[in-house]
DNA sequence: TAACAATGTTCACAAAACCTTTACCATTAT
DNA sequence: ATAATGGTAAAGGTTTTGTGAACATTGTTA
């Protein structure tokens, strides 16, 4: 990985860590501690991406964000001890270009920065609206909006995003862990049985739309959106 | 929660409580005073996640985690009296997989016990999809699914995982007893004549399916999956 | 600030699906 | 013929899932 990285975080401890391992991985970085001493880098060093924290004193992260929008469309990923749906939506919304939840897992970091350079190098803007697309369903990601039979209908976050990911990954089945980890985050504590709910709560809103598909359960496994016919 | 941890700690007090808690949740608990012994066990007990204290005598928890690091990558906990954010660093940078601080909540350190086990068994087995193909049959694990004469028909874990295993080692035999190790699992205590009602249930949804492949039975030994001309 | 609404989580119990055992009969080998 | 082995139906028993309701959290509004 050949690119120039602005780390901005107004802990030494974490900046240190990331400048050492993204310059083992072959980075060039640069550190910055604080929202305004982040945008003056930005302008003088011309980094490749910007690896923002949230919660800093002074300018906080949301703030930053918006400012370097303002004058470049360069990747964004967010970093959060919060794993909050909201800070998601509001980041994505700022244009960031992904988000990162603390402690996160330096392996994991350095995938999501691979994975947004690619996005942004392939299509520098193609405003790749993510939707999912099934008979009488229509998920929209960038929208956080769910449609069943062509109407728009309210949906918690959470159910949404499970939805989502089940759809798109459909025909396969997870077990309840896998869907905490790959929809709740891996940092998630908290009971299995939770996703039983959120499935419940989900299949009272799908039923009567389609037959064509369906949320079923694999017994002694787990959940799986499944594709009829 | 049914997993093999290795306690690292001086205090004999800490070391009991947990051993005490956690055998209450269903693991098997192995118990180590310093880092010297907690090398040994580790290689001899081969557990499946080590708690490991920070401050120890002797040897302390961070050169343990490098240790353990060289030989294997299974999860480490690590556990500090100091909430410092550098001690949290360093130890995910050695490879720590979380970290807890002293004093902890037993229910908090279960459910990050839980988490982390979580993403290391989805990190295990980035599965691909594994299909199982022969004359009117297919069987997919991902999917968790069995289709014969392509259609999709329901089907019990275990019938399903018994039907894979013994079509992913076609022509060959196994005894009742191969089977329930195999399949059961080694550990698994119970009459072999399950095995044949497992068969037979097998039978039914296989019956007309196709004529170049059967479930046939080896008398005097066992089953197998014979492929037929 | 307090009350409220929306969402997310946990819990307890009911319901369903599944697995195992048992008993009895059929089949096979000697 | 008889002893050993396999097939099968049905009866529990166990595990897993569904579900309603309570509780917790978060954000919003008065």
């Amino acid at each position: 990985m050949d690119i120039k990285l602005l780390v901005v975080d107004d802990d030494p401890a974490i900046c240190e860590l990331l400048r050492v391992y993204f310059e083992k991985e072959g980075c060039k970085v640069k550190v910055a501690q604080d929202g305004a001493e982040a945008l003056n880098y930005f302008k003088l060093y011309e980094p490749d991406m910007v690896l923002l924290d949230v919660m800093m004193p002074k300018k906080d992260g949301w703030q930053v964000c918006r400012e370097i929008r303002e004058i470049s469309q360069k990747p964004i990923i967010m970093v959060s001890a919060k794993s909050d749906t909201i800070d998601k939506v509001v980041g994505l919304e700022l244009g960031a270009d992904d988000f990162v939840v603390k402690p996160f897992d330096l392996k994991e970091l350095s995938a999501r920065i691979k994975a947004v350079m690619r996005r942004y190098s392939a299509h520098a803007k193609t405003g790749d609206d993510e939707v999912i697309r099934f008979d009488n369903l229509e998920i929209s990601l960038q929208k956080y909006e769910l449609k069943l039979k062509g109407k728009p209908v309210d949906i918690p976050p959470k159910e949404l995003e499970l939805l989502y990911f089940l759809a798109s990954n459909c025909t396969r089945v997870f077990t309840r862990d896998q869907l905490l980890d790959k929809v709740w985050g891996f940092d998630y504590l908290g009971d299995s049985r939770t996703v039983d709910v959120h499935v419940k709560r989900l299949r009272e809103k799908l039923k009567d739309v389609s037959d064509k598909w369906v949320l079923k359960t694999v017994w002694g496994v787990g959940y799986k959106f499944e594709v009829l016919q």
